[in-house]
DNA sequence: CTGAAAGCGCTTACAG
DNA sequence: CTGAAAGCGCTTACAG
């Protein structure tokens, strides 16, 4: 934070200084200024540091939109996720914020809520901003192409609409889905719901894939009663649970995929006072901060958005260097956050 | 989202469009087509029509950051929050970004980490673009005088350092901490201690004077040694609260001064085997999602941070029509969202 | 070692 | 009704 001028009156300068302001108040053209200024190209030690110093007085600070204008090269990323207001969200763009500042890039957040209509609108303004990349959760497969096709570099993460067409960093969630499912099965649960949102998305597909190839694995045949779309509102989701649960032959378990319908299969179990594990097994896919606060604390696939998003970001980065260089998924393993939320079915019990 | 060019090929063009490339393909000058293109200015409708046409089939978007050189303004506003992972500040910027795009705006967004330095370093960063306007948590005096040195219209959200310099939205500390303690006072507590991050910052000031005058309200005697200063890491906290809740003489209730606070004192708590609200009384500044889906729910200070977000981003565009009206404090009052973690003191039961 | 000139992609008085 | 010119704030070959 450099200094500002002050008038002698106290009061501040009416414009902000510009590179013509700092060089004929150093007696330089602005060239030199410039030069002086950015390390770029030669001046003579006395005067860079005079100019330097001149500057600093006046309390200047570059106008990167200019300069970007100049080299036709920016240093912000674009950064467009689902709903920022869920932690998941939160913790990437988290991650990718803390990396781009020590990259020294700097990072415009957009949150389309779901909407295609709103990503759309939030690709442009990207566009518009003539950012150097744009780092994606996304809702529909228009958004890479067109990307693309403006020559924007992107990367597709958590979800995959694009794949080979664009980087993408993505979770292994048919591995990570067949893992817990199993544990389930291990335990002797045969009826393990699974409270879905989507299916057609890679995150939907997946975890479903995963879920599927445990049963197949065990031997176990699927009741496909059981595989449940909640939709994407806590709300919404909790009904549906909650009539999953009072199905006249209702799960053992539930496996949700996300923490929103986990939170949601949570609250349908309290309010039909079902005691977790012993009338209900739960886990969810994505660990958030509230399952390890609850009593019985609930099993999770742990993602670490966090570094979902640095390794997002260095991916853009790599493709921002390289942009001929061939197309990359990034697939990064989870790992499974073990708590009390589980136990064999009380059928199977003495 | 527009169509692009695509070659017979099927290839993609090198460089984007510019308007002197929508300019020639229509048959018109530029200054014409940004006429058209803008609708700044008289063009004769046919002439627009096909400008617009030409634009759309070359997928031209016009770049932000030159119109913006030209204008000396720019649709972008800077977003500088303490902790995009913890939900209260992730709250914020959904509740800002959701007005910015309502309104037509960018968000640049930083996360300072609390830091001082990183908070000195973005400022610069949104100076260096200038964006319209900033919304910062500050975590000093500093940032606020050096966007107003700068010309840059701020807000100060949640805390406020430069009260009177510049506009602020900030919640009612005083009187929700007030509150709650008297609430705790009522069910007879006595040894109530406050577990708090800082005292410098508004937010801490005011809510430990809350908690002071609703002991003054009530005549009680405060025994300062239950004011303890916990630090920021959940687990530093959840260190400090243990040792506050193994005293020989611990408190009957706790009252914690924001969200990770008080998961340090449910986390202490529950190493400690003590029930809430049986043995210990809990309430919360800053209710999160966990408080209420714990058993018993968490009473706690519900302040909506989009609610914050929405009139900081008011209060900006304001500020930003109107340089000069006189500055202004917007105080958002907060409710209570009383649950099961209170009930008297242990030592008042029969 | 430094400065004049050109130009990045726009918009906007102004002249006709 | 439209176009030529200037200029926003920079950087960068290039000439000297």
């Amino acid at each position: 934070m450099k200094q500002g001028r002050t008038a002698p009156d106290g009061s501040y300068p009416t414009r902000r200084a510009t590179i013509r302001e700092v060089a004929e108040t150093a007696g330089v053209s602005r060239s030199t200024a410039s030069r002086a200024l950015t390390g770029n190209g030669y001046v003579a030690p006395p005067v860079r540091d005079r100019v330097r110093e001149v500057a600093r007085g006046l309390g200047y600070v570059p106008d990167a939109t200019a300069r970007h204008l100049r080299q036709q090269a920016s240093r912000s990323i674009g950064v467009l996720v689902s709903d920022l207001s869920n932690p998941f969200y939160a913790g990437l763009a988290a991650g990718i914020s803390q990396q781009a500042r020590r990259r020294q890039y700097t990072m415009m957040l957009a949150d389309d809520g779901g909407s295609p209509t709103v990503e759309a609108e939030a690709a442009e303004a990207f566009v518009a901003l003539r950012v150097a990349g744009v780092i994606v959760t996304p809702v529909s497969a228009e958004i890479g192409s067109y990307l693309a096709r403006q020559r924007i570099p992107v990367v597709e993460v958590d979800r995959q609409f694009s794949a080979g067409a664009c980087d993408a960093v993505v979770v292994d969630n048919a591995n990570a889905a067949r893992t817990v499912t199993r544990q389930l099965l291990d335990l002797g649960h045969r009826r393990i719901a699974l409270v879905i949102d989507e299916m057609h998305w890679t995150t939907g597909r997946d975890r479903l894939a995963g879920y599927r190839t445990a049963f197949a694995d065990a031997g176990v045949p699927l009741d496909e009663s059981l595989v449940v779309t909640a939709g994407w509102d806590v709300d919404a989701a909790r009904i549906e649970a909650h009539k999953l649960l009072s199905r006249s032959e209702p799960p053992t378990a539930v496996f949700a995929a996300n923490n929103v319908l986990a939170e949601a299969v949570w609250r349908a179990a309290a309010e039909l006072d079902l005691t977790i594990p012993g009338q209900l097994s739960l886990v969810s896919f994505d660990d958030v901060a509230w399952m390890s606060l609850v009593r019985p604390g609930v099993t999770a696939v742990a993602q670490d958005p966090v570094a979902l998003g640095e390794a997002a970001i260095s991916q853009l980065l790599d493709r921002i260097q390289a942009p001929l260089a061939p197309v990359r998924t990034v697939l990064l393993s989870a790992t499974v956050a073990s708590r009390g939320s589980t136990a064999p079915p009380a059928t199977n019990r003495r």
